[in-house]
DNA sequence: TTAATTAATTAGGTTAATCTAATTTATTTT
DNA sequence: AAAATAAATTAGATTAACCTAATTAATTAA
């Protein structure tokens, strides 16, 4: 079995590899795991002792499919566990990360299996990430950031891409829910601000900032 | 917080004060937690450091009232996991023990609150086996071994002192589920065989080596 | 394209938790 | 009580995961 250390390593190359594309640098995993450059270097050639990585001096790391493998198993776990946080014990969607970062290393796919039976096979975590199948298999994701909506498009709440709880707790606040749809009534030419139309709600002005970290599924053109 | 070594220790500890008296040797340390005597001896040092036992060269372990706390709270946590896996998950009762040894060591208080809520504050493990409450105090129970019961005496069975797969199997097998009446109705002299009633079942058969197993909550003579 | 800057690696250490082999301390047995 | 046995400790190593300081490699800027 894999230490919780490699575990997180895998997490974290998987993760900044779907963000920034093929290669990772030493620099970027010291910076999201909190430890220094030299020890990243290290972990990063033990990785790739057990085929997790292949990495090259200098160049940086990628996961092999193995490496892939338990990375996404991981995260599957994780999202497994927010989903029971949230939907079973009541916490909210800002207090999960913590326990669920814990809870993913926790070792039995037969577990995981019977969490997700458990659970109602979910499709997608508290947050709106999507939850990997049990062979590994992510739903591609059609969403787009709702700073990419023009005027008058519209759009369904299925995901954020900014998971501060500060973040969320301004959205729980602004009454900006996960499934909600919204219209881009307005787009401030200066700054960017978008005013938009919540179902059922007066419109709500919200910063680029704001609008760059909402997901949306863009409703067809009618 | 504690590291898992140092929680596994603890409750190692702690389960061997309440079987075999108040102190603690290093060998029987060393075969529970199966690493060699002199890894326990360096460990108890680390951990007499940090308050949590009080350990006197060659004289054995006692647990300090902050270790007592520690322990009480990993046992809680192993219990209502438990409960989860079997109540919630649908495993069988011996299934469950090496995936709450890993889930035990999740570290929050509020989620094991939370949990033991969601589980309807449970009082007793699958197995019988009675759970801390959030201040670490344990239900004193007045089971006794089936052994003990003369014939004629009845009581209801609660618990289990051998916890391993193998047994709790012949228990399902034997159709003797936690919560049945049992009355003795004859045990043999020769080799304490006993025959006892299962409610609305006919007379079994049970080997002293198993009444010697069974917890019994003794019916008042009538 | 050389110089300056930034990123990554090597070298050498630390700590927790383990080990084996050797020694010391306790407990039994004669 | 001395000898034999068993239990516990010390001594010295190992491994994973980390660190700092020094060096080398890669990138960017002049």
């Amino acid at each position: 079995m894999h230490s919780f250390t490699e575990e997180n390593y895998l997490k974290a190359i998987y993760k900044l590899q779907e963000a920034n594309g093929l290669v990772v640098a030493t620099s970027a995993l010291a910076q999201v795991l909190e430890v220094h450059a030299p020890s990243v270097t290290d972990m990063l050639k033990r990785m790739a002792g057990k085929k997790l990585v292949t990495y090259q001096k200098s160049k940086g790391v990628k996961l092999t499919e193995k490496g892939r493998q338990v990375a996404v198993g991981i995260i599957r776990n994780h999202r497994l566990w927010e989903v029971f946080l949230v939907d079973k014990l009541g916490y909210k969607w800002d207090e999960v990360h913590d326990l669920a970062e814990q809870l993913e290393h926790i070792h039995s796919e037969d577990l995981t299996n019977k969490l997700d039976m458990f659970l109602g096979f979910p499709k997608a975590d508290p947050h709106g990430d999507p939850i990997p199948d049990a062979n590994g298999v992510l739903p591609k994701s059609k969403a787009v950031l709702l700073s990419t909506l023009k005027m008058g498009e519209r759009g369904t709440f299925t995901g954020v891409t900014d998971h501060t709880p500060a973040f969320l707790n301004y959205l729980d606040k602004s009454g900006i829910s996960l499934g909600n749809s919204i219209k881009v009534k307005a787009i401030e030419e200066f700054d960017q601000t978008y005013t938009i139309q919540l179902k059922d709600k007066k419109d709500t002005v919200i910063s680029y900032k704001v609008a760059n970290s909402l997901l949306v599924n863009k409703a067809e053109a009618a």
